[in-house]
RNA sequence: GCGCCCGUAGCUCAGUUGGAUAGAGCAUCUGCCUUCUAAGCAGAGGGUCGCCCGUUCGAACCGGGCCGGGCGCGCCA
């Protein structure tokens, strides 16, 4: 269908150029499926695209342009596709498909099988998509969740479409926010030893934070209580590495996978954090204001330049992100997706502008903003601080509801919309469950070609399949690589999600209209092909979301 | 005050280079299992697409101005 469109696209260009040869600029032809079957199977607005500049009525120009593609259908290569051409007011040119395109898609998807929607639009370009990349200081919450059920699907979806997909990590194990981890650690630490003190104002107040001293009196030799203060470094670093042990297990468990874990620490280690103030004084972006080391990001369209060194000499959170950038295209990323939560969207300015600064294109880099989703429990909504330490976290659940269920809510609203996550609605397994209802098709479609005990399959006469819900279905069968293509260009996987819902219910409508199994042998072989077909495409789909495919429900 | 996101059915949301009668799920109501899985299907009700101007053959979509909600605006991270 995909291709469909591009022939008959320029059959169209062809046609106005030779009725028309001095149109300047030529409107781009634009076809589309209608909603309306009666509208026929695509449609051009070509006619009221070219109405203005031609200075004619748009139904006189559909006219000569159906008169043109019918009489040379054959050159145009459209002659065994297009059965019939008409021109609806107020100027459409509706096409309506032979058979033959739909036999094609249904044959394809047979051979192709599990690579059916594969392609090499990427062009093994290098993309590293960064999500996640929560701070170690405690437990993912499911604004994380999201991100990396976005993440991951996105790079799933993109690795399919050819690019070279890494996906990575940041650790961020430096700064202020560690400090305040160990000070938390440690204050507990005394605290359970008898001697407790006031806990820090802005201290991580979770319970996780009694887990981490209990293990540090417990591994190590019980530190003297007024040495733990010299000793801060040590409690930030054991509840960093621990916490991120915690926050692999839980991604784990998510069925997320990263290729690259990267902490902040072993840039700044290497120098690079020092050097790319260095490097970008040299290049001119730089000047020195109040004591402090500022950055010129107004330059590349920032709303204001910014500091990248404090008076105090230590640095902004900001400079080491530009040396990890830096380092990001050394490493010969041609495209950097960013994935983060709403809270950073003002931060997009200044990076974009140290990318530029970099001598990159800004388009080179790309920030996708997740919104954030609110959990729902029996009807409310669950509270949420990292601080105070009151959250759900991803273990919990995965936990309670699992990792298939949780990663399709995740993805069930486009990624800048809120999200309401309806916990209680999750853990149903029920038929208001979304996830089931998609599962359930796949279920069924296994369930027939058990039963018929048919395992040869492309044989069968597709000519005999004319029923308008066996057409539905290839229909929207052909439309599965376009989707997601469009999940690409959208950087949000919601498109696919969205899709197989759809696929799933044109399915279960032909399921209950007509039987597959049947007395008529030559009937049934083409709708075992076409019931094949779809299942082929559902187990795609809900592969590339990591949700299992299940045969039976 | 400035910037970003959002405002579409009772609720949650689709609708993306402007296209034909604005859709889905949930909720409510009515039907459909002696036949491949009823975790399903069919049907009904439900709308001033926040409001007002503008652009044009045509606007939920583009532009301007309001109203309302969320977030951000630090030598925090």
């Amino acid at each position: 269908m995909r291709d469909l469109k591009a022939v008959i696209g320029q059959a169209l260009d062809v046609s106005l150029s030779k009725l028309f040869p001095d149109l300047s600029p030529q409107p781009q032809s634009n076809i589309e499926i209608p909603n309306d079957k009666t509208h026929g199977d695509l449609a051009s607005n070509l006619a009221l695209k070219a109405c203005k500049p031609l200075k004619k009525s748009p139904l006189e120009i559909a006219n000569q342009i159906k008169n043109y593609l019918t009489e040379n259908s054959k050159q145009l290569g459209i002659a065994d596709y297009i059965g019939k051409i008409e021109v609806q007011s107020p100027g459409f040119i509706n096409f309506f498909c032979t058979n033959k395109i739909l036999s094609e898609t249904i044959h394809e998807i047979l051979d192709k099988k599990d690579n059916f929607g594969k392609s090499d639009i990427g062009k093994s370009k290098k993309v590293q998509i960064e999500f996640v990349s929560a701070n170690p200081t405690g437990p993912l919450s499911v604004a994380h969740a999201r991100q990396a059920a976005v993440g991951d699907s996105l790079a799933n979806i993109m690795s399919f479409l050819g690019f070279k997909v890494v996906r990575e990590f940041y650790i961020n194990d430096e700064g202020n926010q560690i400090r305040i981890l160990g000070l938390s650690i440690a204050s507990r630490y005394k605290e359970l030893l008898g001697q407790p003190e006031s806990f820090p104002a802005d201290g991580y107040k979770g319970s996780y934070i009694y887990d981490l001293a209990k293990q540090m009196i417990e591994s190590s030799k019980p530190k003297k209580i007024e040495d733990i203060d010299s000793n801060l470094a040590e409690f930030s670093e054991f509840g960093a590495s621990t916490i991120l042990k915690i926050i692999k297990k839980e991604l784990e468990d998510f069925k997320v996978k990263f290729d690259i874990w990267t902490p902040q620490s072993a840039l700044t280690k290497k120098g690079e954090v020092t050097k790319i103030v260095e490097f970008l004084r040299k290049k001119g972006f730089i000047y020195d204001k109040d004591g402090a080391v500022w950055f010129r990001s107004t330059e590349f369209g920032d709303d204001k330049d910014r500091v990248l060194v404090k008076s105090d000499g230590t640095f902004t959170y900001l400079t080491p992100d530009i040396a990890y950038h830096q380092d990001k295209f050394r490493r010969g990323f041609d495209w950097v997706i960013n994935i983060w939560g709403p809270d950073h969207h003002g931060y997009i300015g200044r990076i974009k502008a140290a990318v530029q600064a970099l001598g990159r294109k800004k388009e080179d880099l790309s920030v996708i903003i997740v919104q954030l989703a609110t959990l729902f429990k029996d009807g409310a909504p669950v509270p949420m601080s990292t601080r105070a330490g009151q959250y759900v976290t991803l273990q919990e659940v995965l936990d309670e509801i699992g990792p298939d269920v949780s990663r399709f809510f995740f993805l069930m609203r486009r990624v800048d919309s809120h999200l309401d996550f309806d916990l209680s609605l999750a853990k149903k397994q029920s038929p208001e469950n979304p996830v089931y209802y998609i599962q359930y098709a796949h279920a069924r479609i296994s369930s027939i070609i058990k039963k018929s005990g048919k395992v040869d399959f492309k044989k069968a006469d597709l000519n005999l399949l004319k029923e308008p819900e066996e057409l539905d279905l290839v229909k929207i069968l052909a439309q599965f690589p376009e989707e997601l293509e469009a999940c690409v260009k959208m950087l949000d996987p919601f498109n696919l999600v969205s899709y197989l819902q759809q696929l799933a219910a044109v399915f279960h409508k032909f399921y209950d209209t007509h039987k597959v199994i049947s007395e008529d042998e030559k009937l049934m072989l083409a709708r075992l092909d076409l019931v094949e077909a779809t299942r082929l495409v559902l187990a795609n789909g809900l592969r590339l979301l990591n949700v299992s495919v299940p045969e039976k429900m």
